[in-house]
DNA sequence: AAAATTTACTAAAACGTTTTCGTAAATATT
DNA sequence: AATATTTACGAAAACGTTTTAGTAAATTTT
């Protein structure tokens, strides 16, 4: 059922019933009611694809995240679903499983017009941002995510990494902690070196041993990361205290002071980012930076559509900061 | 850049340049060479849209899920789009939120062409069928997944949730449980009823207490569903084993034994359907029935697939099962 | 050497919309 | 009553591809 049959059924032109359709005030009130009750009648649904060529317009976003099984991307992705859903759009969803080759194809993959504009989170292997500018360059609407490229002026939706990093670690500090240790994910994610830094400010702050031994840097890798917290946790002197800048560094700290039976928080502290629905169920529960993760979500898509539906005036702002908040729970207690 | 100016600029005609790209065998290797350099000088992609049209092929799937910040449904999504990426098509992605209403309006929504497929776990407010009939009538390729509905014949792919529902059973009757009961998530669903069943068979095999007072009829309701699971562990003589058909019950439970200070798994024992990371985090760790979250997606994709490329000859099988495994935890030790 | 076939292309239609432009008829203005 | 405007529609172009049908020229077959 195409509008050229519906236009017959009618005897009405092609273009009659494309204006009754949408409404047009050329097409009289009668007209456009018995087009509009043939169409239910015949069940016609206007065909996208005639329609996005014509109109140049896909009302289709992307979403690129590095991996899905994360609840901080699937309750973002939740967000942006819910923006699009009011707007009538459709989200296509990428992976890029922290592959900085597969995200460069992706966007390159997108630039053929089959998106109206493309939300991303970068992979921890990402160094070289010239994809990302290309789009920018291409003037396709591109808004970053939590993992953003701090020095590409795109419009980039984070949470107060460093502010948050600031406060965990004064709340270990105050909850007595002397020697605190950093879990960093990767040297090329934004997130990770914002906490990071808040956490070096907080110490140096607190006159607190500032050691490079202290920061270690994790990779991809659970088996590897998993040596490195036990052999820090081995060491005689060990940190009385961690921060785990990734939900999964935390995990992997109650696994391995399970291991060498160190007690939480008795003999070491804890504190992560994360979003864990179980975070209140672990023993000892364990203190969380949550992340504002939907409203993460619902923020860059609002984003997206202003940059999408921009008339010539309107400001974007580059940068929106939707802060976390500390959940101080059993693995900090004093 | 398209097709037009791409002829102009090598001296072709437009379906000339075209066929080239497709290596048609009607062009010569020496233009076909020239084409597809000048296409890569001046970074030519297709156009979805106008290719999509004339093919009637949208190179896209659609997912549809009760929810994504659900383990389950974000490893499911995992598996589909890496046969996606392997089959170079598009995943889009709509969430019902438990709403039937929304399932209907989505499914309606998807039989414009958009895709050529779609894949979908129902809600657990669906009790009419009659959306996806329609899309079975229309010929419009569909798999379900997990969530599935038993009485229409399209693909389904599960997994084999009433010998797990035994066995699930079965290890808490030799775990010593004498009264065991089972948190039932919906009526609606597939999954829950016949995980029920095997729970069911099991207890009359045993010649254990089969009381209708030891299913819980749970909903959407996380408070009421508390509230249910406390009344059933406060009871005099309450059960010494309970059997969550899904996850979110499992975690409830531990609440609520944290709450009525029982202990697991002296006072009681708990297994549940689960994909939780932190599952063996949990203190005590939880025993669980672990979906191959990943593989149904996997799976459901490759069926879809095989629809879409149907030949005449292939045959579908209408159920697909795989199996969960049973981990044992500390949450069901003698 | 004539006829048949193959090669390598071009022209044009088709996919189904949307939108611009044109135009009779109806209505309003002077 | 003559002119201007509005109403309500239709014709046709355009979006960018893919594919069918057609055709000179080159090659092969008889």
């Amino acid at each position: 059922m195409n509008l050229k049959q519906l236009a017959k059924e009618l005897n009405l032109s092609i273009s009659a019933v494309s204006k009754a359709l949408r409404d047009s005030h050329e097409i009289s009130a009668s007209t456009k009611l018995a087009v509009l009750a043939k169409a239910k009648e015949l069940n016609y649904q206007v065909n996208p694809f005639a329609s996005s060529l014509r109109k140049q317009k896909s009302k289709t976003i992307a979403v690129v995240v590095p991996e899905i099984d994360n609840i901080f991307f699937a309750l973002a992705i939740n967000g942006i679903e819910s923006v699009a859903q009011e707007k009538e759009y459709h989200v296509l969803i990428y992976l890029t499983h922290e592959d900085a080759q597969k995200e460069v194809s992706v966007t390159q993959l997108l630039q053929n017009g089959r998106v109206d504009g493309i939300m991303m989170s970068l992979s921890s292997q990402t160094t070289d941002f010239s994809h990302i500018q290309q789009l920018k360059e291409k003037e396709l609407p591109i808004v970053l995510f939590d993992r953003v490229a701090e020095h590409i002026n795109v419009p980039k939706v984070t949470t107060d990494d460093y502010d948050s990093g600031e406060s965990a670690t004064e709340h270990l500090i105050e909850a007595g902690c002397k020697k605190i240790a950093f879990l960093s994910i990767s040297n090329n994610l934004s997130i990770s070196n914002k906490r990071k830094s808040g956490y070096i400010d907080s110490i140096k702050k607190n006159n607190l041993p500032n050691s490079k031994n202290l920061i270690i840097e994790c990779s991809q890798d659970d088996e590897k990361n998993k040596l490195l917290i036990k052999n820090l946790l081995k060491k005689k002197n060990r940190p009385d205290g961690i921060f785990a800048s990734v939900e999964k560094l935390a995990l992997l700290c109650y696994e391995v002071c399970d291991e060498l039976n160190l007690n939480i928080p008795a003999d070491i502290k804890i504190i992560g980012f994360s979003n864990l629905h179980t975070a209140a169920l672990l023993k000892p529960s364990l203190t969380t930076i949550t992340q504002p993760a939907y409203e993460i979500g619902r923020e860059s898509a609002l984003l997206i559509f202003k940059l999408i539906e921009k008339r010539g005036n309107s400001i974007i702002p580059e940068k929106t900061v939707v802060a976390s908040s500390l959940i101080k729970r059993g693995s900090t207690k004093k």
